[in-house]
DNA sequence: AATGAAGGCAACCGCAGAAGG
DNA sequence: GCCTTCTGCGGTTGCCTTCAT
């Protein structure tokens, strides 16, 4: 226990490392292996703590680091991970190979995080936010949209609507509207990570456009397709470039790290997509994006979530609108 | 061309668990 | 069982580069 003394040391060098120290560092443990951190910068003759040394080399020097961007792969690889394990960067870098802890956090936070920020989701639960003022831009774009649409659909219907038939109508217009909104969020968003290239604000109009032909989901959040039908052909939707995802059977079998039912080894670590139907977890991101892209003939609320990691819960589990993901969530249930 | 802002990344800091005496 | 040391990990910082004005 307790802090390792070897920074407290002074007079050891910090900061960037010169291509001379990466050299001895480099030559030493090819030569020799690190052994123990704690005198290799003696014998390699570094003036540097056994820390910094450790450090440069896992995150620089190592021979099998794999450099450069992250592919798409790699990118629904962290994202399903970090869904099921959170920050644990060193075991989710573990499924990576030739990648870092350290690059993955810093790619993490500085890529994957602010994307699902901006498609609303919460970056730690990688659920879609529910409170009001995360999805408020959306919702006054969609709303302002909805409106515009359907006044030009139905002129009466709206001067209608906007004279106002009541308080009572006014609200079960509202909460009818709110609905909708959810769904159309939820299929946006699922759109709109299945192509990062960053075309997410047509794919959200597109999204709108396509669930304002089909009608309100069903208030109550049903599963019943029929109550969002939304045709969406191929053309409205654009079609998602995701790989499947990389998670599947080959690092199952290799690292053990299972996800579903359908492994069922005893090492089986987490049921991640019996999220639904009791297990608690949590709807991984990418089932979304599955659903957008294997699912969609319905909408954003009905799809069947359809898991290629090889649940065979997760291919059975229908994908519920939001209010089912929250029964509980007063913010959600104010509105049904 | 100059300057400030934002983004990206390498490295450091401090905590905690494991191992050994 | 306790203490010390080592190692690994996650969070954070600060520098460098790129972009926008």
């Amino acid at each position: 226990m307790g802090r390792s003394p070897c920074c407290d040391e002074s007079g050891l060098k910090k900061g960037p490392w010169t291509q001379e120290e990466d050299e001895k560092l480099l030559q030493y443990i090819q030569k020799n292996g690190h052994g123990s951190w704690r005198t290799l910068p003696r014998l390699a003759g570094l003036n540097r703590c056994g820390k910094s040394c450790r450090l440069r080399w896992t995150n620089y020097l190592r021979p099998d680091i794999k450099r450069g961007k992250f592919s798409q792969e790699e990118e629904q690889t962290i994202l399903h991970l970090h869904s099921v394990l959170g920050n644990k960067w060193s075991a989710i870098a573990a499924h990576l190979p030739g990648r870092t802890d350290n690059e993955i956090k810093n790619f993490w936070n500085t890529h994957l995080k602010k994307r699902l920020i901006q498609m609303g989701f919460d970056p730690m639960t990688h659920r879609p936010r529910t409170d009001f003022f995360a999805a408020l831009p959306q919702l006054i774009a969609l709303a302002a949209l909805r409106d515009q649409l359907a006044a030009a659909a139905d002129p009466a219907a709206s001067a209608h609507l906007q004279a106002g038939a009541g308080a009572g109508v006014d609200v079960a217009i509202q909460a009818a509207k709110f609905q909708y909104l959810q769904c159309l969020l939820q299929s946006a968003a699922a759109t709109t990570i299945a192509s990062p290239a960053g075309t997410g604000a047509a794919h959200d109009a597109e999204a709108a456009a396509a669930a304002l032909g089909g009608g309100l989901c069903s208030p109550q959040g049903t599963h019943d397709s029929a109550d969002c039908q939304v045709p969406v052909s191929g053309s409205q939707l654009p079609s998602c470039t995701f790989p499947e995802a990389p998670v599947g059977s080959e690092e199952e079998g290799d690292q053990g790290l299972s996800y579903g039912g359908g492994g069922g080894g005893a090492d089986d670590v987490v049921d991640v997509f019996a999220w639904h139907g009791g297990g608690g977890s949590l709807p991984p991101l990418a089932d979304l994006s599955d659903a957008a892209n294997n699912n969609m003939s319905g909408d954003g609320c009905s799809a069947t979530a359809s898991s290629s990691f090889g649940g065979t819960a997760a291919t059975s589990s229908p994908l519920p609108c939001w209010p089912e993901f929250f029964p509980d969530d007063p913010f959600i249930t104010d509105f049904l």
